[in-house]
Parts: C-alpha cells; sequence; structure tokens
DNA sequence: AGCACGCCGACT
DNA sequence: GTCGGCGTGCTC
C-alpha cells in the first residue's frame, strides 16, 4: 500500500478525477480511504479524500502526502461509495459530494502568506514593506494587498526578497480543555500536603482540594475558581509529579442547560398497531422496504416513530430521522430527547459551525444511536443503520438547491439499500410522487385515519374576498375573521394569522401608470420595507430610496402594493386596538434563539395572536389555538410552477392542523380570491384522496411526474444573445440525443429571467425511461467547458427540480 | 481554482 | 527589442 488516490478539492471539471500520491513510510499502516489530507497540487497544497490505497501507480513522478488530517476516516467505505452514487445521480463534482456529507467544520480554508525568504536580511528589504516584518516574520497577502501592489510583491518574490506560502487551514476544531488528573494515589495526598514547603499556601489548597472532594480529575479552569489559585502553583505540581495535565476534546452541546423530562411509551391505538407492525417486522428481519405512514395531523405518528426507533436500538442499531428544518420545530426535539435522552444528537440549521461539527463527533464516536436533523443529517455516519425516518416528506427544504442537487427521500433509499433496513416517509400531505408509488405497491402504505384525540378537525371556512370588496370591506380582513377573532380575544383564547408571503412581496407601483418599480439587475419587482423607507431586492440585495413620484410619468401617486406582516400587524392594530400580537417573520427571527423565544412568549399566552408567514405553519402545538386564519391563501397558486396546486393544498392542510388541537375545538378562515379552486376547495374539506385524483389527472394530461420525470437546465451569462444561442444548442443536442417519447422544452426565459446581472434560460426534459440522459447531460456540460472556464457561462443541471425557478 | 506558458499588439 | 494582454493546458 505504497499509494493513495485522492480527489482534491479543486471543483472543476479537469481535476474531477483521482490523482496518485506516495505515502509517506511511517504512514503506510495508517492511511485508509475515506480520510482527509492535505497534499502537494501544482505549486499550492488542497486538502483532500482518500479513495483509495494501492501497490502500484501509471504514474511515475508522484508526490507525496504531506500531512494527515483524520486518524480514524471521516468518510465510512459506505459513506464513500454515497458520495459517488451521489455524483452519478446529481452530476456534480466528487469534492462537492464528499463535502456535502461532512460538517462545514472539515471543509479546509486556504490562505497565502508571504514571508521573508530565507537568508533574507530585513534591511535589505524595500523600505515600504518593512512595517510588515518587524514583529513577525510572516503575513497574510489579503493585509498585505490593501497598501503594496501585488505587482510589486511578484517582483519582490521573483527577486529572491519574500517568499509565497500557501497554507490550508482548518476550520473550528475539536474544542479542548485542560484537565488536570492526580498522578498518586489519594492515600498519599496527607503526607505529600505535610511534606511541601510551609511558603506554598497555594500548593497545599490545590490538594486539599483533591483530597476533600475526591476527585481524581477536574478542568483546570474550574480548579482554579475552586481552590482560588493561579496556575503556576499548578503548574509547580505538575512539575513535582504529583498532577498531570491532560487536554481532552469537550462538546459544545446546544441543549446543556435544558431539562428534557423522560417520556415513556403510549399506548398504541388499533391503527398505530397495524402501522407499526410491518415497520417493527422489517427492522427484525433486516429487511429493506419504504413506508409511506400517511397519517391525518394529530393521529399519533410521532409515537410511531418513536416506538419502532425502540426497537432499532433493542437490536443494537442506529437510526436516523429527518424533520424539516428542526429549529423550526423545538416540540419535536423534546419529544425524541425525552424518550431517548443522551443518546440522541441533533444536527440542525440553528447550531454554529463549532456545534455542528461536536454532535458530528458524537455520531462519529458512537456516543449515540439516533440523530435527529435537518437534510444533512441523512448522512449520518452511522455503520449499521437500522431504520432512516423521514417526516413531513412531502417538505421542500428536504432538496437541496444547490451543487450537489440531492434530494434526502433519495440519499436515504439508496442508505436504506445498502444497510437492509426500511425507510418511513411520514406525512399528512405526501408528494403525489410518494403517494403513486404507494399506489403502485413500490412503497408499503400505512394509513392513519383516525386522530389520537378522537377530535374531528377544524372546521374550516372560506370567505370570497371579492364579495368582501364588494360589500365595502377594503381591509385586508373579512368581516367573519375579525368578529372571530374579536370573540377568542374576549374568550382569553388565542389565534393564529398566517400570511403566505411566497410570491406575494410588497411591490412598488403607480396608480396613474401602472409602473412597477424593479431591480436594476434582477427581473424582479423591489420590496418595499418600512425599515428607512427602502426597496430591496430578495436576489441580490440591491437597494434604493422609495421615490417620491413615479419614475416614469412624474406621478406622485405612486405606492407600495401587497401585503408584508409589518403592514398586517400595523393593520391589525388599528382594527383590535387591545390585542396583543407577537410578529414572527425575517426580521423578528433573524438572530439566534429569537424563534424559540417569541414561540415561548406565545405559549406561555403573553399575546393573543401570533402572526407570521411560511415558518408558523410547521409543528406548532398550543393548546389554546382556537382560531387559525389564512389571510391570502391563493397567492402561491400564481406561481408559475406545476407544483402551485399541491404546494397550496399542502400549505392550507398543514395550517389548519394548528387550530383546536387539544381539548378546546378549533376553527379555520380561508381568506382567497379564488375560492372556487379545487386545492382550497379539498384542502378546507380534508379530501387528499381527492385532491391527489384531480391533480394526477392534471399531471398526467401534461405531462408532469408522477408520469414523467424533469431535468432542468438553466444557462446563465451577462448577454443575452449568448445564453439564447447556448440554450438553443443545449436543446438541439437534447433533441437529437433521446427517445421519441421524451419531450424537450425549451429554450425559453426563466421564470425569473434575469439575476444579479445575468440573463436565465431554460430548457426542460420530460421523461419517462432515458437510460443515457445523465451522460448526454454530462456531455452538454462538456461541450460548453471553455465557455464556461474562461467566458463567465454558467450551466446547472437540477434533475427532479422542486421548483422551476 | 490557480498558475505557467506562449503567442500577439503597444510601448520605452 | 520588451512589457503585458489573456487564450490554452496542466496539476499526481
Amino acid at each position: 500500500m505504497k499509494f493513495a488516490s485522492i480527489i482534491v478539492d479543486v471543483p472543476a471539471m479537469q481535476t474531477d478525477r483521482a490523482f496518485d500520491y506516495k505515502i509517506p513510510d511511517e504512514w503506510q499502516e495508517l492511511i485508509t480511504p475515506g480520510m482527509r489530507v492535505i497534499v502537494p497540487f501544482g505549486p499550492r497544497k488542497v486538502q483532500g479524500f482518500v479513495i483509495e490505497t494501492k501497490n502500484h501507480s501509471d504514474f511515475n513522478r508522484l508526490k507525496s502526502i504531506t500531512e494527515l488530517l483524520d486518524l480514524t476516516p471521516c468518510l465510512t467505505p459506505e459513506l464513500l461509495q454515497v458520495g459517488h452514487w451521489l455524483t452519478e445521480k446529481t452530476l456534480c463534482f466528487k469534492i462537492s459530494a464528499f463535502q456535502v456529507m461532512l460538517p462545514a467544520a472539515m471543509k479546509a480554508k486556504y490562505e497565502k502568506v508571504i514571508r521573508l525568504a530565507r537568508d533574507q536580511e530585513l534591511v535589505s528589504l524595500p523600505e515600504m514593506l518593512l512595517p510588515y516584518f518587524q514583529k513577525t516574520d510572516q503575513v497574510n497577502l489579503k493585509d498585505i494587498e490593501k497598501t503594496i501592489s501585488l505587482a510589486f510583491i511578484q517582483k519582490q518574490i521573483k527577486l529572491g526578497h519574500l517568499e509565497l506560502i500557501y497554507k490550508v487551514k482548518q476550520k473550528t476544531n475539536k474544542k479542548m480543555v485542560k484537565v488536570i488528573k492526580l498522578n498518586v494515589p489519594v492515600s498519599q495526598l496527607e503526607q505529600l500536603i505535610n511534606e511541601l514547603p510551609s511558603n506554598a499556601k497555594k500548593q497545599m489548597d490545590i490538594l486539599n482540594y483533591f483530597k476533600l472532594n475526591s476527585k481524581s480529575q477536574i478542568q483546570l479552569q474550574e480548579l482554579l475558581v475552586e481552590a482560588k489559585t493561579s496556575d503556576t502553583s499548578v503548574k509547580s505540581l505538575i512539575s513535582k509529579g504529583v498532577l498531570i495535565e491532560e487536554s481532552k476534546e469537550i462538546y459544545r452541546d446546544p441543549y446543556q442547560d435544558r431539562n428534557f423530562k423522560q417520556t415513556s411509551s403510549l399506548q398504541l391505538n388499533q391503527e398505530q398497531q397495524n402501522a407499526i407492525a410491518p415497520i417493527l417486522s422489517s427492522v427484525k428481519h433486516s429487511h429493506h422496504e419504504v413506508f409511506l405512514m400517511y397519517g391525518v395531523t394529530g393521529s399519533g405518528k410521532t409515537e410511531v416513530y418513536l416506538q419502532s426507533i425502540e426497537e432499532v436500538l433493542k437490536n443494537g442499531k442506529e437510526a436516523i430521522v429527518l424533520v424539516p428544518e428542526i429549529s423550526l420545530t423545538p416540540q419535536m426535539v423534546h419529544r425524541f430527547k425525552g424518550r431517548f435522552g443522551s443518546q440522541v444528537a441533533v444536527l440542525h440549521s440553528g447550531l454554529s459551525i463549532g456545534e455542528k461539527y461536536d454532535e458530528w463527533r458524537k455520531i462519529q464516536r458512537k456516543e449515540v444511536k439516533l440523530v435527529v436533523g435537518a437534510r444533512s443529517a441523512i448522512f449520518a455516519p452511522f455503520d449499521n443503520l437500522g431504520m432512516i425516518i423521514i417526516d413531513e416528506e412531502h417538505e421542500s427544504s428536504y432538496k437541496q438547491e444547490e451543487n450537489p442537487r440531492y434530494h434526502a427521500r433519495d440519499v436515504a433509499i439508496y442508505r436504506a439499500q445498502l444497510h437492509k433496513c426500511p425507510v418511513v416517509l411520514g406525512s399528512a400531505t405526501p408528494t403525489l410522487e410518494t403517494f403513486a408509488r404507494s399506489q403502485k405497491g413500490v412503497y408499503k402504505l400505512l394509513t392513519l385515519k383516525e386522530r389520537v384525540n378522537r377530535r374531528s378537525m377544524p372546521g374550516v371556512d372560506i370567505i370570497d374576498m371579492r364579495e368582501e370588496l364588494r360589500n365595502g370591506n377594503r381591509t385586508m380582513f373579512s368581516t367573519s375573521l375579525i368578529e372571530k377573532l374579536q370573540d377568542r380575544l374576549s374568550k382569553g383564547e388565542q389565534s393564529v394569522l398566517f400570511l403566505n408571503k411566497r410570491g406575494y412581496s410588497s411591490f412598488v407601483m403607480c396608480r396613474d401608470c401602472g409602473f412597477v418599480i424593479q431591480c436594476q439587475h434582477c427581473d424582479i419587482s423591489l420590496t418595499y420595507h418600512r425599515h428607512g423607507q427602502k426597496l430591496k431586492c430578495h436576489y441580490c440585495g440591491h437597494e434604493e430610496h422609495m421615490p417620491k413620484v413615479c419614475p416614469e410619468c412624474q406621478s406622485e401617486h405612486i405606492r407600495f402594493f401587497g401585503t408584508g406582516t409589518q403592514k398586517v400587524e400595523e393593520e391589525l392594530v388599528k382594527v383590535l386596538p387591545e390585542s396583543r400580537i407577537i410578529r414572527m417573520d425575517v426580521d423578528t427571527t433573524g438572530k439566534k434563539g429569537a424563534h424559540e423565544k417569541l414561540l415561548t412568549k406565545f405559549g406561555n399566552k403573553e399575546a393573543d395572536i401570533l402572526l407570521g408567514t411560511q415558518m408558523i405553519a410547521k409543528g406548532l402545538d398550543f393548546p389554546d389555538v382556537t382560531l387559525v386564519g389564512v389571510l391570502a391563501a391563493d397567492t402561491m397558486l400564481n406561481l408559475p410552477d406545476f407544483r402551485a396546486s399541491e404546494k397550496t393544498f399542502q400549505l392550507l392542510t398543514q395550517v389548519s392542523g394548528r387550530a383546536g388541537r387539544h381539548e378546546l375545538p378549533g376553527e379555520v378562515i380561508i381568506q382567497t380570491y379564488a375560492p372556487e379552486h379545487y386545492s382550497i376547495q379539498l384542502a378546507s374539506q380534508y379530501e387528499y384522496d381527492l385532491f391527489y385524483e384531480q391533480e394526477m389527472l392534471l399531471r398526467k394530461n401534461h405531462a408532469y411526474p408522477p408520469y414523467y420525470y424533469i431535468a432542468l437546465v438553466t444557462v446563465s451569462h451577462p448577454e443575452i444573445t449568448k445564453v439564447v444561442s447556448v440554450t438553443e444548442k443545449v436543446s438541439q443536442f437534447l433533441r437529437r440525443n433521446v427517445s421519441n417519447e421524451t419531450k424537450i422544452l425549451g429554450p425559453v426565459a426563466s421564470p425569473i429571467p434575469r439575476i444579479k446581472d445575468r440573463y436565465r434560460y431554460q430548457c426542460m426534459v420530460k421523461y419517462k425511461r432515458e437510460k443515457n440522459l445523465n451522460e448526454t447531460l454530462r456531455k452538454i456540460i462538456e461541450h460548453f467547458q471553455q465557455d464556461i472556464t474562461s467566458n463567465d457561462l454558467l450551466i446547472t443541471v437540477d434533475l427532479n427540480p422542486s421548483t422551476m425557478m
């Protein structure tokens, strides 16, 4: 094993292959596939992943591995395999596939440093460089670049005065603390204390501390405080050999200050028992199978998850539970921590880089058996997986919207096949793809129709807002909604108001000429922000002031339209001045933990109305909420997306589930301008099955998933002519290389035709069977390689896109 | 991605 | 004749 094949951290087509390196003698036995290393690559050093070790290499000018970063491989053989599979399935670079499986902390950072050349006297350096090298012999290039031109530095390097070195830095790493250990038996302490010189008071204090507390080890920091001493005294005891100092890895535990109430299994009802039986059997027999647990909100899916996991753990295996953007549902974390305590690791986007790394380390070191996390937790480095659960299977956050564009559900099924274990997908409103598979018998359908508390779903009223307008109500609240809000207020019950903001931001329009203010760099309207009277672009961040007159016709009747949560809040205060309102949106939940704080406040009944966007739709469970209002149910229907109806249906069902979850009966008000739309009608009647049938018909007629697969190729470039011509060539090439059954649509402009000064065109492939599609798409990217590397062209391929944007 | 190499035009 | 523009090709 003298050689290693390594994937280097250079995400480019030309370097997307293994490079061979010599393994230095001292690491011959050590290096195994899946480890990270640092290797020389061209003039610099980069991080890389060992994917293979071997006795022979065809290349004869091999360099050696410079540094070893792991002692245990951070990618198991199985994860290496998953990485290769990801590369194939999403057409991404190998290095990107490996990196996405690891916490961000393990990705390298690169730095260029200027150093005084060897044998170089400081005095012979040009004067302007002197201040930099007074104290140190190394300066970061970034710092020096600000004041001294790059050309000058380059010259100095050529002259041999300076040297350029490439540094590979690790991001956050293991958090270490110093631990002080007693190096002698406690029984000897008495004698040692007496032997100390009489002026060594502090040392006596330290030893007395150990004697009295009968501890054999303590963190240095703690010891200093407890024994009221300084580290010099500790040091002298160390030099006497009485104490020893060690470094120990500690974990940043984001949940350390919380107490989780221990819970135990609940009695399952008949439906739940029927649902869990096949899952348990699959676990026991190590049999791979995909289950769709289709259960209405409140049917007790989570309890089924919990008891299935118990079985997995009992079998000595591990489990992964995916939940959508977990920080949104602290209640979920509580349920898992409550049942499984310290056996659980939690991975979600609310954690810092360091905290995520620590949770990951717990998994790697086999200190936990279960991980609850968002999308990327699907790559948890378990090697004896017994089950994977994906809760709220229909959630769009399971699809990564940047490279590698993977769907956690696909990864889950692939890993579960390798581990011969079940996958459980849970939802009250499964995606059509998943439900269709369960109808075909590809997935096994488990149904929970009954709610655990036997309560019926809250009644839903659809309010036609056009009618309201005709009756002279110009506000955004229907008469009925206001009445009901008032009623809850007087009864001391709580309400949730939901504003579906997607595709409905507060844009600015001239009432006289109809001109809408758009971003200069992107083809979308700017959003009005009350704070500072500014207009902001949500795509590129461009900001400008709100104009006094219309830039087109100079009219003064220029106003913002649409509804933001801020505006709703203002209006609400006008109508219900005595109500206490909590507003939740990006502005109020920006800071870490702000989200949970607001929810806790609401839970403590410090407010009557919770007003918010998407984020409040999920997992909220407050006993005193008896009214849910949806302010504009149809805004999403108008998005240019074939899943618009499906998403609307899912959202409305989801939101309705927030009302009357406990003793008090709930009520839902849906305000809309399209009351007759089937997704709104059927959601209000909780008719998933009918919705499924109706929507499937449409999908069939228009050749959309689940009847067809979709691949979306998006081309972008600063010049529109370039974009059009490339997209044209792409579609032609595709047409020539696919079967007759496959449909190629486009080129057409993307739904957002320009972002950050780049024009965007796309081409859609609809196919049923196309064995060589991935290969064809790869060829396209390869063909335009020159334009991509040197002409700022971008071609992105999304296989099974979840949005058309 | 970086970087060197190499081939053309504009200049001391 | 030389400096520097960026197209081309390589990195074990």
